[in-house]
Formats: structure tokens, sequence, C-alpha cells
DNA sequence: TATTTTTACGCAAACGTTGCCGATAACGAT
DNA sequence: ATCGTTATCGGCAACGTTTGCGTAAAAATA
């Protein structure tokens, strides 16, 4: 099948001009005059005539389109993040291209790959579980792509991050885990090298220091996968179990880590909070209506979204180099519900 | 910035070279000897040469990408829908294009619009709740732009379908129902005029018919924003619980409304199953993890998108027209758990 | 040796658009 | 009558690529 758009070609055989002339009344051009210019504005209507941008892309070098890295859409904190620059880009005049990584190196080398051979504007990424080497990036990125990394960024390459504040959100779940009595917290996370797994785990350690409790290294459990692989995750929910000193709290980091280890602690027929309480990071919208309700860390994602994009399309229409480059970090919100707090605790 | 990619014709330039020799190097032509190929061919390796899909689109009029229109991505349904789509479209070396309508008419016709003038090869659509009108993707259609309608779909416009047995995943619902006892089942679903209503609502009749159970039209509510709306919902389910003759159990349709009826019985400090028994059509896979585990209708949301691609790819690809067009029906998946079942009943 | 065939490559057009440079005509000023 | 202006428009090149056609040199044939 072929779709034939109609052309400003078109037009002005139609009408007996040039194309220059076409385009130029498009345009609204002061060299054309009025009669002609509304001659071509009403016929261009009638035949709803809409300009190739392929052929802008080719013309101008660019192409109005952003493109988009993210382990995953079915996920609730990244699902949010794309609206967030969803609702910027439409508004800027841009389009995104959404892939995905599924969490695998190998993909996210062909997709960035593939994204930059399609000649995207730029380049909005949070890199997988699976990303310790970033040449792939910086190659890119040194050829004069536009890259913003958001959620999981790296120091590696000089551009605009845009992070929630990992470190205070799991220093405020753990030090209120704590506060709620417990005491031997596990910490279930992704990949230890990603920077979001880096800065939880320092919230984490820092609120166990000012609550004089002991690091335990045997707490720790990675999800290499970030989530993605349920017997990862299971695998790491039983050996929680089966510490000789038993732990009482589990903080888990990230989404579909924290949804998928509720769902282990189930299969073990372990109760939350009373076998162990419950609280990690999440952006989805029905932990409330869990079995216990699930206290959680949101994130910003929606805002996070949209901040990366427009510093993402500052970077693509500034006419200079940019040198100066910001790392924003959003505030994180804490959600305290019934999985995180025993009952006796409650009253007390 | 910008972002300069090598081009053939540096290519050319650099190995004194005209750009036709160089392109028949790449491809591999028979006229070039293979010296002159290995001479190109190495050094495209090594400035790691691409070539630009934007020219290439330019030329032979497409663009290998597809376009994705769904209501919203944080949608379990779709999102899975949409790595089905992917899955396929990425092994027939197409890129997707999601735009999202967020329910609203007036923005699917923006969408539909941009996303045809930026010269997708084709559509895969799921029409928005707000959508009564076909004519946008009507027109677009004869102009010979393949479409094809997955979810939500319309007999307007003769192309292929690919659905969930609405139908039947209803009656199954609703015989469930009545099977564990529940006669006065409400039933909380999107726009009337939407065909996934419309076969819900069929199945849901039919399964009372079966059962010598008298319609009730009191018993239904739409939710014409698809249950993006808070309000909506909770103000369908209120209506639910302000019957004189009061219902017993809820059978809801959508990934959105499901969970947010859901919230809104609990907002009432309604018990489920005991006040009200519920199921719905959902995706989420957190259903289990629910206060009480969540009764579903589950759809074969990744195959749906999977073949509607498959469909789509074979319109864009097929030489001549398309005259004969399926209608896919795949099967649906109930999943029983408390919350369309009393104890009680369970036990008798 | 003269002619034909083959090999290997270059030229130019085309896809749709814009922008630079000219071209033409009308008009007033000199 | 000549010149400069202005208004209005067309021609051409370019963006990167492919492809039909043309052609020089080399090889094969007569």
């Amino acid at each position: 099948m072929k779709f034939e758009p109609v052309t400003i070609k078109d037009i002005g055989k139609a009408l007996g001009l040039s194309t220059s002339t076409v385009s130029r009344a498009l345009r609204g051009s002061y060299e054309i005059s009025s009669e002609t210019k509304k001659l071509v504005l009403e016929y261009a209507e009638k035949m709803n005539y809409r300009p190739n941008p392929v052929a802008l892309s080719l013309k101008e070098r660019r192409n109005h389109s952003l493109g988009i890295i993210v382990c995953e859409i079915a996920n609730n904190f990244f699902s949010q993040a794309i609206n967030g620059i969803e609702s910027i880009a439409y508004n800027r005049g841009y389009h995104v291209i959404i892939s995905q990584s599924h969490e695998s190196f190998e993909r996210e080398l062909v997709i960035t790959d593939h994204l930059a051979s399609r000649s995207v504007d730029g380049l909005l990424v949070s890199v997988s579980s699976g990303t310790t080497d970033y040449t792939h990036f910086k190659q890119l990125y040194e050829k004069g792509l536009p890259i913003v990394f958001f959620d999981r960024v790296t120091s590696e390459i000089n551009t605009h991050t845009v992070i929630a504040d990992n470190f205070k959100g799991a220093y405020d779940a753990t030090e209120h885990l704590i506060k709620n009595g417990f005491k031997r917290i596990g910490h279930i996370t992704s990949a230890p090298y990603l920077s979001i797994s880096m800065e939880r785990l320092e919230g984490y350690k820092e609120a166990l220091r000012k609550n004089n409790i002991e690091f335990d290294e045997k707490l720790i459990h990675n999800c290499y996968n970030g989530g993605m692989i349920y017997d990862e995750v299971e695998d790491a929910v039983n050996k929680i179990f089966k510490l000789k000193q038993k732990a009482d709290a589990l903080f888990t980091a990230g989404d579909r880590i924290t949804t998928t280890c509720i769902q282990a602690i189930q299969k073990l027929n372990k109760k939350i909070p009373d076998d162990i309480a419950v609280i990690g990071f999440t952006n989805t919208n029905l932990g409330e209506l869990f079995d216990p309700p699930l206290s959680v860390v949101r994130q910003p994602a929606f805002e996070i979204g949209q901040v990366a994009t427009e510093l993402l399309i500052s970077m693509i229409e500034s006419k200079r180099p940019v040198t100066e480059f910001k790392k924003i970090v959003l505030p994180t919100e804490l959600k305290i519900r019934n999985s995180s707090q025993k009952l006796n605790n409650h009253l007390s």
C-alpha cells in the first residue's frame, strides 16, 4: 500500500507557481503578494497539505525527535517519567521515540545505535542494570549528540543529570523502620554499580550509623537484572529469611523489585509486617490496596521526566556548546502505611 | 549543538570515489571490484558509518516506523500490548512512535495528524473513550495509510482488527459471580459506544439471561473518561452503593476502572467481598497482592500487540491493495481469587 | 590489429523542502 | 530616455541516498 500526501510541488503545478513561491507563500514571506498567498493558503488548506517532516529533517539536519532509553515501560516509575517527558516534548514540538533495554546491556547498545542512526536530536537515558561501560554513549556525546541522564545516571559523562533524592529517600525509609523498632533491616536492590543502588545504599547506611546500628553485609542483596527475573528476586528474599540472625524488616529499591519481593514473601507464606516489615521504592498508586497497605518511597517521576526533557531541549537548541551542567535532585516522598509498622508499635 | 555523522559523501571524498560507487560498494553490488569494496567497507567500518535513515525515508517514501495510538501507557494492558508490538516491530526492522490520547478525542485528532504528517508507514490504534467520529482515521485510511485497530476497534473502517474475547471474558466473569451466589451484579464500564464496552456488556447480559436473572439498567454505570478521572469512578461506585435494591457484586471493565473502583470502595470503608464482591478486567500482575486478592479477567495483551503488528506490517509490505481483512479474537483468562467469592460460599 | 565485450566506475536525477541569487515588470525619479 | 527601486516571482543548489544510464579502460574476440 502506498500513502501519497500532497506536496508543495503538487500545489505549484496546480496553481502554476514555482515550488519556491509556494514555499514562501506558506511561510508568509513578505515578498509574496497577498493575493498569491491567499490563493496558495486556501488551496493548501483544501488539499490538507502538511509539510513533509522527513524532507525538513534532511534539510535542517534535525528531526524534532527525542530518543528515550529506559529498561521497560511496564514500570510505574518509568511510565510516569515518560508522561512527564512527553508533556514537555510535545509542547516544544518534539516527538519521542521510546526504546526499552529490558535491563540488558547488549540490547542497550543496539537501541542506542538504532536511535542515533535514526538521527534523533537528543537522548534521554536511564541506563540498564547491565551497564558498566559507557563508551557507546560517550562516543555519541563527543560527536555532539546531546544526552541527558535521568534516574540511573553516570558521572563518566559530563552532562545534565536529573535524579530523585535517592540518598534521602533511602535514609528516610530506613530511619522510619528503625523508629518503629526494627533493627535487622534487609536491603534488596539492583545491580551494585548503578547510581541509584549506590545512593540508596549510602542513605541506608547513614541511617544505620546515625542510629548506632551496625551495618551487616549479609543483609544486602543485589538483583543484577533489576527485578526483571522473578527467580533472582525470590532468591534474594529466601536468603534474607535464611539468615541466622533473622531480619525483621526489608527495604527494597526499585519498582519492580519491591512488588516482586512482596510476591516472593507471600509465596513463602510469611506475613507482612509480622514476619517482616516492608518499605520500598515504588511509584505504584496501588500500594494502598495491598494486604497490608504498602509503605513506599515515592519518586517525583513525572517531574523528573519534565526537567530532564527541558534540559535536553535547551541543549539541543543551544547555539553555542554547553559547558555548564546541572545536577538536579528532586525530593522523594515517604508514604507510610501498614506494611512497615507493627500494630503494637503503632499504638506505642 | 550539532551532531555530524559521517556520510557516503565523506567516504567518497576520503577515498577518491564517487558517492554512487561508495553506495554500491556498501550494498555489495556486483559491478564494483572486490578491492574497492574492501576498501570502502573497511573505511566505513572504521568511521562507524550508518546510512542516514532520513534520507532513505525521503527517497523510498517510507519510514520503517509504526505509529501507536493508545489512551495511556501507564496502564497494564497497554504497556503489555506495546511490548508485544515492539517485539515484532523491531524484528521486522520497524521502530515505533507511541502517542497517548489520554482518552481525549481532541488529543487523538492532534496526534493522529501529527503521526500521519510524520509519515509513519502505518498506524496501530486503540481509540480513545471520547471517540465517536472516525473520519480522521477514515480519511487517512482511504488515502492509503494502513491502519490496524486493536482492543477498542470500529466497524466503520474496513481493516484488520485484533481484540480479546470481551464477550466471553465478561460472560465468564459474570457467570462466575452468579455461580458464587451473587445476583445483583453492578457493572462499571467505559463509554458505552466503545466496542469493548458493548461487547462486555453483551457478555454480561448473556450470562444473566442464561441464569434467569433480570437485567437492571440501574446496575450499569459508564465512565466516559475510561477511569482517567477519579471522581467519575467514585461517582459510579457511590451510585452502586446507593441503590435501593442493593448490589452484591461488581464487574468492572478496564484496567484503570477496576483499580480505581477498588480504591473508591475502600474509601467508603466497604469490605470486599462481604459488602460487595469484585471481579474486573485488568492486566495487573499485582492483583494477588491486594486485600483481598483480586479476581480478574486477564487479556492476552502481549499477543494482541504482536498479532496486530504482524497484520499491520503485512499490509504495509503488501504489493497489491489488501481486500481481505481479518478479525482476530484472542481468548481471555479468568483468574479467580478471593475478591469474588465469600468464604462461606467458598466452603459450600 | 580492429572490433566487441566486459569491468568498473562516474554523472545526474529524484525524494520534498528551503534559501540564495536572479529575473522581470512596473514605477517614479532624474 | 535612462536609471534605480520595489514588488513579485522563478531557477538552482543542497540535505544523503539510490539507481539508470553513460563511458573509459581493459580484456576478449575476430
